[in-house]
DNA sequence: ATGAAAGCGCTAACAG
DNA sequence: CTGTTAGCGCTTTCAT
């Protein structure tokens, strides 16, 4: 900020009022004879002035902001979450419920260790009033020093390690069983799987509902090659599937992206979607419509997940200190398009 | 923030010494015996004391957070920008150059009147230092009403309207021209071109460099297709010049991702790319390499510009207030794949 | 219904 | 080199 803002004390000189009242006016505050009211906004008007936030901060203790974290590492790990609609979706769902609510969202990174050391302080000295994560680590410390932080946090998706923190979730087994169930109905019989990895909760989960699928029709359990949710990896774990079993008739990857990746190298290899290879992705993004051909996916709710979170982190910023945490759990769907 | 924080004051008590010196090694001012710095230090570490941000700001007038918008509108923006690589480039640079000096990036999405004015609210009272803007609409107000605001400020791209801010960009021009001579020079005969939005400098600079590259080597102006940067639009775009030129041989499209839509269309319509068609696109992100065929592209150095932009707001904050507008021209570069 | 006054936690002169 | 003292701009009792 710059030239010498006006403050609340030149707004109440303007108007012939004290500072207490020209605050109540400012916040609405009932208690306010209209006509001064209408003076005390008039002078506003004049003087252009804007409330400072440090200052209310300084005595509310409340910021009116909320950080949306997205936590991750590894080589252009901005450039991945900038290349995954998922994403999008999560920060619209949050948005979408604080904007309502008067909240700003503001969406930080902690993409290296130093980063998130910068987040952790930005959240932790009062420039948020909560903060909502997603993280794609397995081994993510950040929730754990927000919460040693008293930093009030909700998770997108159950962390690896038991921490009292409330969060929302997706029942992934039951996605995995949908898709597994759908390339069954479809008459696939060799069928394999592109896993998330394997370390994260989501990964192991997804797999497990999709093997269970198979193995209760009969099936043995099926190939997997392990990717990271990239469309790079998905190409390759299909690519390496292919050459072991290149018999393969339907493919399970554990999102649309890596569903994606695994189209274009099907093709690549002369195989037909969903005539000679079927393939079922995950999530529903925006990326399930503009694929070639468009995806049968497992439709995970994700924006209403993240309006959920953003309530639950309402509710513990105003609440009670000693809430319990919550864990909501989302359903999944399958949406039937072309691929399978 | 939570329970009772400990303040200086307490650190003070602790460590047997005055406020302003634990303010001082806190701020690691020099002029303190070192005793004592190891004396308040361990009083710090005891008792876990964090400085406020909002009492700091309100004395120091500086918040120590820079505000990254991406502006735009319409259903989806936000989603749309999760779909487009190119404003990871964007965040990844500007975060590079501003974490380096300690300064806390956060990103805001002014995707709707209401978002926007929250938005501008942020900034104009005193939540961040200043804004780094990526506007991706032809007529948006945001550049002039933060101006209004005194918010120190600095544009991805030149403004439509004549303001005086600093901002960098790109010779679109010449971008567009290197996209030309290099279908000619493959020996494209029939070529035709995907535009950006007109209403947009950069689109119609893109599509006028090119347009220059063809008729001084003395071709027909191109038949053209405008599409809004979407993949979507891209293919919608490709499907009609097709419709009514069949006979196509090259194609250049305005950003990597209708180009990679135009491959899509171009292949279920039977072309082999580049054989029968040649496709150049433009940005060179990170689709341009997981495209199928990979795409050659005009190659636009989004990191180097937007750490550049960040910079440039840095002098802003701390230079003269008399600053004069700076415009930094980047100059891009033709990279050569397999799509041409 | 309005005003006076006391801080919120911190930095920055200014003394010493 | 260290402590004292004013505020930064705002909200919020507490009187009136």
């Amino acid at each position: 900020m710059n030239r010498q803002a006006p403050t609340l004390e030149d707004v109440a000189r303007e108007a012939g009022v004290s500072r207490a009242t020209v605050s109540r006016v400012v916040n609405g505050v009932r208690n306010v004879d209209p006509s001064i009211q209408d003076l005390v906004r008039s002078a506003i008007e004049r003087t252009g002035y804007t409330p400072n936030r440090a200052a209310r901060t300084l005595v509310t203790r409340r910021t009116g902001t909320v950080a949306l974290i997205v936590s991750g590492a590894g080589d252009a790990f901005v450039g991945r979450v900038f290349a995954d609609p998922f994403f999008g979706r999560v920060v619209n769902g949050a948005m979408g419920y604080l904007r309502a609510r008067a909240m700003q969202p503001v969406l930080l990174f902690a993409e290296s260790e130093p980063a998130r050391k910068q987040v952790v302080d930005y959240v932790r000295q009062g420039s948020a009033d909560g903060a909502l994560v997603v993280s794609v680590r397995p081994d993510d410390p950040l929730p754990e020093l927000l919460l040693a932080a008293h930093v009030p946090t909700v998770l997108f998706a159950r962390p690896a390690r038991k921490v009292p923190v409330s969060c929302v979730d997706l029942d992934h087994a039951a996605g995995g069983r949908l898709a597994g169930e759908h390339l069954l109905a479809r008459g696939c019989r060799r069928i394999a799987a592109i896993s998330a990895p394997l370390e994260l909760r989501a990964g192991r989960e997804r797999l497990a509902g999709f093997r269970d699928a198979l193995t209760r029709a009969g099936h043995d359990t099926p190939p997997v090659a392990e990717g990271v949710f990239t469309l790079d990896s998905g190409a390759t774990a299909m690519t390496t599937l292919l050459r072991e079993h290149p018999d393969v008739d339907g493919v399970f990857a554990a999102n649309d992206l890596m569903a994606q990746g695994a189209c274009q190298v099907l093709r690549e290899h002369g195989r037909r979607i969903p005539h000679d290879v079927a393939v079922v992705g995950f999530d529903d993004s925006s990326i399930a419509v503009t694929c070639r051909p468009p995806l049968t996916t497992v439709r995970q709710p994700v924006e209403d997940m993240a309006a959920a979170m953003a309530r639950l982190l309402g509710e513990q910023v105003q609440g009670a200190r000693t809430a319990e945490p919550h864990v909501l759990l989302f359903e999944p769907e399958l949406v039937v398009r072309d691929s399978a």
